[in-house]
RNA sequence: GGGCCGGUAGCUCAGUUGGUUAGAGCACACCCUUGAUAAGGGUGGGGUCGAAAGUUCGAGUCUUUCUCGGCCCA
């Protein structure tokens, strides 16, 4: 006997995968053929969607995060394209900003240049082509990830169109007068008489005076301590001149006590925190006092103070503000707070409506803001407010304290906080807040947990400081009146601005002579002009207007923003700010946010803990289609936990989807036959034929609901499910027999063929946007086009496929196959028989199950030689399975008595 | 420290408005097959639903506390 008398399946496509080999292979191809481009022929006029890339920063290699958030992208973008959109994707870089500007200094450092001797307008070259370098190491990364993009022409915030732009989202908010100098502390050096960053900061120990100060309450809703007073203690006394409020915290208890001590506190009351008492009568040396009342810290709400100073002309009120900062570590349990001074203090005070002012010049001296002190430089000041605290009794105690403080890397001097003029945008005045809020409602989420994340976020936010004092940026396009001291609000001046710098980009802001920007109509000498660049995050938000509105191939607004949750702070809210203040709406339809990769123990990825893992490792190990796989069978709505043990599990479900695709592949030897689906003759299949159709058909409306809710593991997990159990382990084992055995000409093996082809197509199309290179190998094994799987379409498969009543026989005749499985397993456990073609079995059924299977054939559905169905009137199914009798056909393997029909059996 | 989110088999995930014995696929074990063969089939074991308390006739599901983890903020 030999075997050509059979059809056995054969496939040039190889059990083994080898990803990281063949993947480059399909990507030289797309490259060949230029699939973005063929992409975007094949679908113009068609609706658009666009998922508009948030721009990663151009700096170091890119992590699992990254990876997840492109592919993510990626998966998504061709489901639209597929689902017969066009749907374009254009990626993009961020590229201004602190990160870069320190790699740089630190090039610097190791070539002992010094960055002060080295003009701006260098630096900032330095600057660009160092992004420069990393957008194309990005470039071929992502690529790799099997990515398809608009790579050639993608965007970044640093060509001279996007710079022009931003300037004139800028002049947007100018003249629209919600963009306003403010004032904000910031870390200074008054001896450099420069802003310093955090990372230029070192801490040493530091001697500090420290004191102790009495704020005599005012009014509050305690009415035992009205005219006592709140106790602080600080390790910045010159700050007293500059303090503005008091914070508390509500759930600390506080105690009000009387001390009877002789001196300027004899008889007074005094509050502070209860855990604090023991430190503070120990610090201040209060020997005898009373305590008259407990009370907790909420309590202390729309308490009202004066300044220790009042006497001296400091008339304002000092309100008492929740704040949670405030701790028991040290102190007295409230703490004072000057806006001016720190950045606790500041926003504490910006959400209560007391805004910082310039309390302090560049060089350390009190401005004219600052009664009785104006003009004294603070690191002299201490012991004049001491000395005045002293004699307006308000001094508890002071003594000196050791302790770690900030300094300059570069003069080493103590640095303090101080208040600068910084560039505000409002969001109340042109009610930015309430328009972001509508936005928001007017905005789909995936997840839905996602909208109350930023709206929570919009609630509560202050006003938006877009200023910042380096140099790699976009620099802010203003100009003071030197004697108004009013800004220029000039559509001209911006124009011309915007104009200079898309032919040249905005180097030359820092360069050349201020006339070029102002043009005919105002004088230089009457200006000042700014050197401050806007923080990056204006520069991303405003992506949507350089990139979406400008391009001819999107739209705006995008249809989808895709980031990380960590974006409801970052790129979400700046693009929802930038776009409601300007443009009144949301630049996006709908934002999909994912969590975050973590390890298998869902512990973050950290290198002290050793379980960091590269996309690259995984590329190199597994190849880019099972990190697909993981991005698509994990829960992005949750953090995804990523480690070797979870990739070799994805590696095995890609083996069984690959070999499902090697079955179909082998019976159809390569040759691919499209089937007009209108032209299949439903009724003229066998029944289980028609059951698949049934499958194939509610298996597309489930994967089409599952990719309208970007619901991909459960998608996935649908066709894998498919793949395993209908196929695998039903369909085709038991159309085997037919496949292999039947005549090339019977009715049967054809019907079977139209069906494997069917289905080797819908798969391919199902998998596609997953799997994007295993699709594609198929594809190109099976297609003559020489074009891609990805300019492909879903089959739209006709309604006449479904069939719910033959569907609920089929699940009764299913039921009845895994009880006649039982019984074999049991003869088999018994080693009275090995394969099920050695078994007959005998089906007993209760008369409704008999006529509803009358046409069925157990032996073929469960793959034994013999099978025979009685009518009984016991409602339990019954099967009982014997040896089979008679002689093994060499060809069908079955055993029988007589002679196969269908073939010259050499029984 | 605060806000938000989460914890269901070894893994990835289901689990409707509270309602039978908590499911699927993979992995694992055993068996079969050797005509999908570094494949394929069958059967099976495996869960205190993060912990505790409460509400209820009944809790994976609702409430509270705790715990572990993640993001954001400080």
């Amino acid at each position: 006997m030999s075997k050509d008398q059979i059809n056995l399946p054969k496939t040039a496509f190889s059990m083994k995968a080898n990803l990281p080999v063949r993947e480059p292979e399909i990507l030289n191809f797309w490259k060949k053929i230029d699939l973005y481009k063929e992409l975007r022929n094949s679908s113009k006029g068609k609706e658009k969607f666009v998922l508009h890339d948030g721009p990663p920063y151009a700096n170091g290699n890119i992590h699992m995060g990254t990876a997840l958030n492109k592919i993510l992208k990626d998966i998504i973008v061709k489901f639209h394209q597929m689902d017969g959109k066009d749907s374009v994707y254009v990626p993009g870089w961020d590229c201004h900003g602190l990160p870069i500007e320190w790699k740089i200094e630190e090039q610097y450092k190791k070539n002992k240049k010094n960055k002060n001797e080295v003009p701006i307008v260098e630096f900032r070259k330095e600057c660009r082509a160092f992004a420069e370098k990393w957008i194309d190491v990005h470039k071929d990364q992502f690529k790799r990830l099997g990515v398809i993009g608009d790579w050639e022409n993608y965007y970044s915030t640093m060509s001279f169109e996007a710079e022009a732009q931003i300037v004139r989202e800028l002049g947007k908010f100018l003249k629209e007068g919600s963009l306003y100098r403010g004032y904000k502390p910031v870390l200074w050096s008054t001896v450099e008489k420069t802003a310093l960053a955090d990372a230029e900061v070192e801490y040493q120990d530091h001697k500090s005076d420290t004191i102790y100060v009495a704020f005599p309450v005012k009014s509050s809703s305690i009415k035992e301590i009205v005219k006592s007073n709140v106790v602080i203690w600080t390790t910045t006394p010159w700050t007293i001149p500059a303090n503005k409020a008091l914070a508390y915290n509500e759930s600390l208890d506080y105690l009000l006590i009387e001390i009877n001590d002789e001196g300027d506190f004899y008889k007074k009351k005094i509050i502070i925190a209860e855990a604090l008492l023991e430190s503070v009568i120990k610090d201040c040396g209060i020997k005898n006092f009373q305590k008259l009342k407990s009370f907790k810290g909420k309590d202390l709400k729309d308490t009202i103070c004066s300044h220790p100073f009042l006497d001296l002309g400091y008339n304002y009120n000092i309100p008492m503000l929740e704040a949670r900062f405030v701790t028991t570590e040290q102190g007295t349990g409230v703490v004072h707070c000057a806006p001016s001074h720190g950045p606790d203090d500041f926003n504490l005070c910006l959400n209560h409506g007391i805004k910082a002012i310039e309390t302090v010049d560049g060089d350390g001296k009190y401005t004219k803001n600052v009664s009785l002190f104006e003009g004294i430089h603070i690191f002299k000041a201490n012991p004049i407010v001491i000395e005045k605290l002293k004699e307006q009794k308000k001094l508890l105690k002071n003594g000196e304290l050791i302790h770690s403080y900030p300094h300059s890397w570069r003069s080493k001097a103590p640095l303090v906080h101080r208040a600068t003029p910084q560039w505000f945008i409002s969001m109340e005045s042109h009610k930015l807040r309430e328009k972001a809020l509508k936005a928001i409602d007017e905005t789909y989420f995936y997840p839905s947990k996602g909208k109350e994340r930023l709206r929570s976020m919009i609630e509560t936010r202050p006003d938006w400081c877009v200023s910042r004092q380096r140099v790699w940026g976009v620099p802010l396009p203003i100009f003071v009146n030197k004697k108004t001291n009013k800004i220029l609000v000039d559509d001209e001046v911006f124009e011309n601005i915007s104009k200079i710098y898309e032919k040249e980009g905005s180097d030359c802001w820092f360069s050349d002579n201020p006339q070029r920007f102002l043009g005919n109509k105002f004088k230089a000498e009457d200006f000042e002009k700014l050197s401050d660049i806007v923080e990056v995050w204006f520069d991303s938000g405003s992506t949507h207007s350089f990139v979406l509105e400008k391009r001819k191939d999107l739209k705006w607004p995008a249809s989808m923003y895709l980031e990380g949750s960590d974006q409801h702070r970052g790129w979400f809210h700046s693009s929802l700010l930038e776009s409601c203040g300007t443009r009144g709406r949301a630049p996006f339809e709908s934002i999909l946010s994912h969590g975050f990769v973590v390890d298998g123990k869902g512990l973050k990825m950290s290198k002290s803990l050793g379980n960091v893992i590269a996309p690259d490792d995984i590329l190199k190990k597994y190849g880019a289609d099972i990190l697909r796989i993981w991005v698509a069978s994990s829960n992005y709505a949750e953090d995804l936990r990523i480690d070797y043990s979870i990739l070799d599990q994805h590696s095995e479900s890609y083996r069984k989807i690959r070999n499902t695709f090697r079955y179909l592949l082998g019976n159809l030897n390569d040759t691919f036959k499209e089937t007009n689906l209108e032209d299949v003759k439903i009724e003229h299949l066998p029944e289980l034929e028609q059951l698949m159709l049934h499958k194939i058909y509610t298996l597309n409306l489930k994967f089409m609901n599952y990719f309208k809710n970007y619901d991909f593991h459960n998608l996935y997990k649908e066709l894998l499910n498919f793949c395993t159990t209908d196929l695998s382990a039903f369909y085709f084992d038991i159309r085997k027999d037919v496949l292999y055995c039947d005549d090339k000409e019977s009715e049967k093996r054809k019907s079977t063929l139209v069906l494997l082809n069917l289905i080797l197509n819908s798969l391919l199309k199902w998998f596609a946007p997953i799997l994007s290179f295993t699709s594609e190998e198929i594809y190109q094994l099976i297609s003559k086009k020489n074009k891609s799987i990805h300019l492909e379409k879903f089959i739209d498969f006709p309604k006449n496929f479904k069939n719910n009543e033959l569907n609920g026989k089929w699940n009764e005749i299913l039921k009845i196959r895994d009880i006649c499985n039982l019984s074999i397993e049991e003869k088999r456990a018994n080693k009275e028989i090995g394969s099920s073609l050695e078994a007959s079995i005998e089906i007993s059924l209760n008369k409704k199950l008999f006529d509803l299977t009358k046409d069925i054939d157990f032996a073929e559905l469960c793959i034994t030689s013999k099978s025979l169905v009685k009518e009984s009137s016991n409602d339990d199914v019954i099967v009982e399975t014997k040896k089979a009798e008679g002689s093994k056909c060499s060809i069908c393997w079955k055993i029988q008595m007589r002679a196969c029909e269908r073939h010259s059996c050499p029984i």
